[in-house]
DNA sequence: CGCATGGTTGAGAGGTCTCAAGAAAGGTGG
DNA sequence: CCACCTTTCTTGAGACCTCTCAACCATGCG
């Protein structure tokens, strides 16, 4: 039994992300999973076919949609973790060519087809929620087009920490990245041999431990004046 | 009075583009009419502030949503054309940092606030509208991480010119592109000078007319070979 | 005519890529 | 527990793409 508020708390992380997006109350996260199903689990690599499967939270593990180029080139559009909802809005809709990967044991509830904003506090938590996906990718688009594969690094690990410290699954200043530097890469548009250099870079200017998949963000100021793409 | 149909097919772009995307009754337009209201025209370079004005759609001319650097580097986000609406789906809503900026003498209609998804046609109307905006955004993304310079200019040309075509405002392979180098170069992630030589290179292999702001996409298949980017 | 703006071109520097090989880490069967 | 194999990370070297700086040309306008 110890174990199993630590299992309610991850298999919620979904209504943890939803509750900072509008004040839900108990009727509305029983509304919600009233609305919720199986679960499934599916391993790294699999392409879970956006197109033909209905909408899910992610529950845990990590994933990603990319646009594949026909030479093989291959551009990530997004990380989805944990709390993550896909089919809810529009950049996770099945749009043609994108697919959505497991990068990591991947565990999620589907819910059944149709909205789940079942009431006005339900829809503002999921417009939120897609606003904030929609605000992510405007910043990952910037950093594609107008920073330098330092400043994309250090602004991508800072997005990741913020977002896993929201979910209760950072450590400190510390996390799991649970992704090979060739994922980073195609998230990144840089060769997994340029990320690889230029985490060494930053692990040598004291701004990043590095020791397996785990990240240390040592010197937070200097990784924001790095990688911080405000005006 | 010979003006007056060409002028009333020019201020209904929006009901152009509204219908590609669901079949739009004349009640529907009537309806959509009566919550537009004034017209205004913005200079070029004018920001029409995003965050305080009233959702609107574009009359004429060009502009685009803007993400300026600390440093004075921009990333164009997105290019909104005749017909495109402002505010109404997520991209175009008020983000942090993000400007909405006229680069051609630029007509607007406004709309009341709220939603303008009168009925379900309406509603499927704006839907496809707002899936097709990130649909593009999607593309422009996948164009700044994994395309290089020639292939991204292509691209662009591609799309700009297909989007003008759906509303009337290309001839044949040949379009008005009203924008300075230096607004294409903060598009594509690349510096003015090299979207001047991609553009040069694309001349000398015969893909591409260019006089002036007047370009012709000569050899279209080679543009799709060079700048597609499907899977 | 002269100025301002935007386009074009050259030269060299710098960032990032590719190819290639070696080191480290992790998993598996004996 | 070890030996081996596979995967991932790391590093080097040189090529290539794109950038910056700088100058020059073309166009349009007062």
């Amino acid at each position: 039994m110890l174990s199993a508020p630590a299992t309610i708390a991850t298999e919620r992380a979904y209504v943890r992300r939803l509750k900072h997006h509008a004040p839900l109350q108990d009727e509305d996260i029983v509304a919600l999973e009233g609305r919720l199903g199986r679960v499934e689990i599916h391993a790294p690599g699999k392409d879970l076919e956006l197109a033909k499967t209905q909408p899910l939270f992610l529950i845990s593990g990590w994933a990603c949609l990319a646009h594949s180029l026909r030479d093989g080139r291959r551009q990530i559009i997004a990380f989805l973790l944990a709390g993550d909802g896909v089919g809810f809005d529009l950049l996770t809709r099945p749009q043609p060519h994108i697919e959505l990967l497991a990068l990591t044991p991947l565990k999620v509830r589907y819910a059944q087809p149709g909205s789940l904003a079942l009431n006005e506090r339900l829809g503002r938590a999921f417009a939120g929620a897609a606003a904030e996906q929609q605000t992510r990718l405007v910043g990952h688009l910037v950093r594609l087009g107008r920073q330098t594969a330092y400043e994309r690094v250090a602004h991508l690990l800072l997005e990741l920490h913020g977002r896993l410290a929201e979910i209760g699954e950072a450590r400190g200043e510390g996390f799991h990245l649970p992704v090979k530097q060739e994922v980073l890469a195609d998230a990144l548009g840089l060769s997994l041999v340029h990320v690889n250099r230029t985490l060494q870079q930053m692990r040598r200017d004291g701004l990043i431990d590095l020791r397996g998949s785990q990240v240390s963000l040592l010197d937070r100021p200097g990784l924001e004046l790095a990688g911080d793409q405000r005006a």
